[in-house]
DNA sequence: CCGTTTTAAGACAAGGATATCTTTTTTGTT
DNA sequence: AACAAAAAAGATATCCTTGTCTTAAAACGG
């Protein structure tokens, strides 16, 4: 699998609270529930992405988390970075130590071009870009609905 | 990860029969010592490998395994399938069920571009070529040294 | 001040991937 | 026939990811 459970969880909430938009907390319990993601798992998640600096949280009543800053400088790529790591980004495809041209396995060159395909897939993608695009309709972020606010 | 440790191991065994070149038997063991790998682990990963047909094996002294028929009509892509599945290749990113232009999530545009371009990489890529590019030299298939057939 | 809501943190359980070990079966050699 | 070499098969162990549960801390409203 490409990403984690947690890489695929986080994007999902990151890309929800950047559909509904705006600079209100929503809480960790109504995203679980709107996405159906385990809500302490989730809330996890949150965790780490507050850690990176890619939220805020807030507690007690009618708190909860929002992006931080502008959702237009928040990249997917960024929040695969801040909870798998830079792995992806990085490592042979053979799990060979060292991922350089100057010490290259068999699929060193064809690999580092589509590894950099999808860094650049994710990094072109804000959040706002796709906040703009779950409110035009036809997008879905969970099995069997397309997206709504809750 | 992009592939599992089973993949990137059976990768790298197959890779090396394809270096190694010939129809001889090769054994696990020896394998399994050239490139640091786990004898009992690339055991198993073999014997799934038989199952699929991509090679044969044979017990006894001498016995070892080896690529079936012709290694120009074996890929990347084809270990791949064998050991992972094919969900690299079908699912959604966001691990949403059913990926398809129907029902996309945000990203499913761009993901199934760079999905296909790994497919493709992936699918030019025969055991015949690399054993090629092996016997040339300068590529490695394990950690600190370049390919060598023993 | 007290109770409720919410995130934070930590403990724990379940599962799968990875790794190791032992036994069995096949084959070749002496 | 006896022995050795090698894959096949199965049992078990270790680790990491995933998931659940419990307790603590913070914030708000009455
Ligand atoms: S060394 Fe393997 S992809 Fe770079
Ligand atoms: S639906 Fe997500 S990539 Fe196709």
């Amino acid at each position: 699998m490409l990403l984690s459970k947690t890489s695929e969880y986080g994007i999902r909430a990151m890309l929800h609270l950047a559909g509904v938009g705006g600079d209100e907390y929503v809480s960790v319990k109504k995203i679980s529930e709107t996405l159906d993601i385990s809500f302490h798992f989730l809330t996890k998640i949150f965790q780490q992405l507050a850690k990176s600096g890619l939220i805020d949280s807030y507690r007690g009543p009618n708190g909860g988390v929002r992006i931080s800053g502008s959702a237009s400088k928040i990249t997917v790529r960024a929040v695969v970075g801040a909870l798998d790591g830079e792995d992806l980004f990085s490592k042979c495809v053979l799990g060979l130590p060292g991922c350089t041209k100057d010490h290259p396995c068999p699929l060193h060159e064809h690999w580092i071009k589509s590894r950099s395909a999808i860094e650049q897939m994710m990094s072109e993608k804000t959040l706002e870009d796709v906040g703009a695009d779950l409110r035009a309709g036809g997008y879905r972020l969970k099995a069997g609905a397309l997206w709504s606010e809750d």
